[in-house]
DNA sequence: TTGAATCATCAAGTAAGTTGAGTTAATTGC
DNA sequence: GCAATTAACTCAACTTACTTGATGATTCAA
């Protein structure tokens, strides 16, 4: 049942669909291109992207931005993403809600909402899926040829692991592929990560990782999770479940733990309730950070370590451009824990010349894993797909 | 300075060769297998297929291999990798010598050399590597237009990390990138990767991990790495350091050391040498072994836990098919290590109906880094190119 | 023995990128 | 100010490599 892709041929039709994503792809990555510098930096002569352009132009997908001033010839002519030339719709199935969210093409939010979510069995969560994605699409008021797809994010780990039970994964997945199961009931295209890599996708086209290539994204959910990019692409593992970086075992006291009962918003809450404090919201834990709360800081303190040592893991084992952190924390939290962390000397990481810091605070707020589903398909409208394909 | 990939467009040359090496690797997974289900496979036509097997057989790249006995139809002509059809050439730099073999297009070696390394400057082993290259054609006889590539292994990590010193990387290239310097002195395409890497792939190529898409191999050298493969591609990071996993600190004995002072091949000559043993050889170590030294089983008892650690953050961070332990130590103790390791319940790999152990040893014994070095070309050889190109 | 199923090849057709000549539009230098 | 230079862009013919559909080959099953 692993996961498995596969590479597939290449023909005329598949040839041109990847050199439409690809040149979509350096149109997004440049923000203003020409034709001729996307054909030298592709391989492929300005007559191939000059079609390509036209093709995209007519798609509404992206728009003339007047000329660019160079040293001497014809100033090309420049293009940029036109956002409104398609949407993405992003829905995250949280325990106790759904939110679902539309991005536009440069994965700006263009609506939302929020329902409660009764009922926790397979037709339920379909069912208020199913209706979630209706209603955005009403309140966005978006024609259905604009829609590229719908991106769903929910808590892993995906299957049976030895992990089961110890987090808020949706156990009626257990033996249903959920890509299949809502590919199905939402006869669209269906993307299905977990949190974390929801986050990290969302930092990659929206957020702090814009322009890297490799990274990773430390992300706050109830548990501690980890979204891997390596060139581009989500590291998801033979069965879709790297990153459970929360259930790495750490000393804490003397005693092993898991990491994340070290480091997540749950570890936060419990160790407030613990000094008799029963915040349970982002806003509560900026407030009572606002305060300075006592309980807070000295858990603030003494999640330097952990930290660090989480970060010092993924630095030697991934040598990311940055590591990001993202999720359920308020950004003040964030920050403080940005500016108390003391990073590892010992790591590959720590070179000189660096261009970015190595830990960054990620843009996309506490609505993380809503806009990271939609960015899943915003990802995947951009991304050249010969060569390897999930099936 | 970071390595970065860019996506290439599509373009009929681009997608023949595409094609050729995604039609050659099937060819190899399959050990055997007939022109139609190649194309039921890839998505080509079977008259597409037909061209480029006429191709690749006059090429000498694969060879009929009789009809195959089928339910009914006509029997499909079975075709397989033809061994000698090219040759990749394997070349180790270690700090004391230079190790070079050459492997037929299935993986086996074909001949081998070893030759001191006197000077340690950029010249002098520049110029080693050359005379090693030449040295190994000349031994296996070998017709220039059968040779493949050149794969260089070196120690890692490459260019300056906070890692250097602690080490035996080669500092020479701190500045220099040592994949164009090789290309240019050897004017051959070279591929250069540190030696956990170089395992991973010669494991994938010809050793236990044929087969799977996603995997780790933790490689004993003189310290602990980590060679990862993700749908079949080595996961670099972004400035090809990733994979250093010797130098996450743990706790032992109370104190936080690098897992690599509990876990690897430098620990173990050290504990010896503590209680009296200058044991410096595989063949040593595998003595010590067959004759119970005390010392060294006092050793492999403290190890298992160490490598129990390892194995649970490199389990619950990629989520692979297997880990695979390579490298210097002799099977027997790799053998005892798996045999003695606890392996954590609470892991994404320990999952019901799992199809291999979740720890393996390596099928390429102590050269595993030379091998490796050769496998990087074969590698290669099978990878489609569309879609991401190292520049 | 005939029909179904599958593999395989041929020849014509087609999609998409390339090439090379010619046009447009700007800067540079006299 | 004007010609030369440079670069972007377009058109039309050409090329490559895959697809399609017709035909034949080979085997098993009824």
């Amino acid at each position: 049942m692993s996961i498995s892709t596969e590479t597939v041929g290449a023909n005329a039709e598949r040839a041109r669909s990847h050199n439409r994503q690809m040149v979509l792809d350096r149109v997004r990555q440049a923000g203003q291109i020409g034709r001729a510098e996307i054909a030298r930096g592709s391989g492929l002569s300005t007559q191939a992207v000059s079609n390509i352009i036209s093709d995209l132009l007519s798609d509404g997908l992206i728009s003339e931005q007047g000329r660019k001033a160079t040293t001497r010839g014809q100033p090309p002519v420049q293009y940029g993403l036109n956002p409104v030339g398609g949407y993405a719709i992003g829905i995250e199935i949280r325990p106790d809600a759904i939110f679902a969210t539309v991005l536009d093409l440069c994965g700006t939010p263009a609506a939302s909402l929020r329902r409660t979510l009764a009922a926790h069995d397979l037709d339920g969560v379909t069912e208020a899926v199913v209706a979630a994605k209706s209603a955005i699409i009403e309140e966005a008021d978006l024609p259905a040829s604009k829609v590229l797809g719908v991106g769903i994010v929910m808590p892993g780990p995906f299957g049976r692991t030895g992990l089961s039970g110890t987090g808020s994964e949706l156990s009626i997945f257990h033996d249903v592929s959920p890509t299949d199961w809502f590919t199905e009931a939402l006869s669209t295209p269906v993307v299905v990560e977990n949190d974390a890599n929801a986050a990290a996708v969302a930092e990659l086209v929206a957020g702090v990782a814009r322009g890297f290539d490799t990274f990773a994204c430390l992300y706050f959910g109830n548990g501690l999770g980890l979204g891997l990019i390596q060139e581009g692409r989500l590291v998801r593992g033979a069965f879709g479940n790297a990153g459970e970086i929360g259930h790495i075992p750490v000393t804490s006291n003397g005693r092993a733990v898991p990491l994340e009962a070290a480091l997540s918003r749950l570890a936060v809450q419990k160790h407030l309730a613990s000094a008799g404090f029963d915040i349970t919201s982002s806003d509560g834990l900026a407030e009572a950070y606002a305060a300075r709360n006592a309980a807070l800081m000295t858990w603030l303190d003494a999640a330097a370590e952990p930290l660090s040592h989480a970060i010092t893991i993924i630095e030697n084992m991934f040598d990311p451009d940055a590591v990001i952190l993202g999720g359920a924390m308020p950004d003040a939290i964030f920050d403080h824990l940005i500016g108390s962390v003391k990073l590892a000397e010992r790591s590959v990481s720590n070179r000189p010349g660096r261009m970015t810091d190595r830990l960054l605070r990620g843009a996309s707020g506490r609505m993380t894993g809503t806009l990271g589903a939609g960015a899943l398909v915003i990802n995947r409208a951009f991304t050249p797909r010969i060569a390897a394909v999930a099936r």
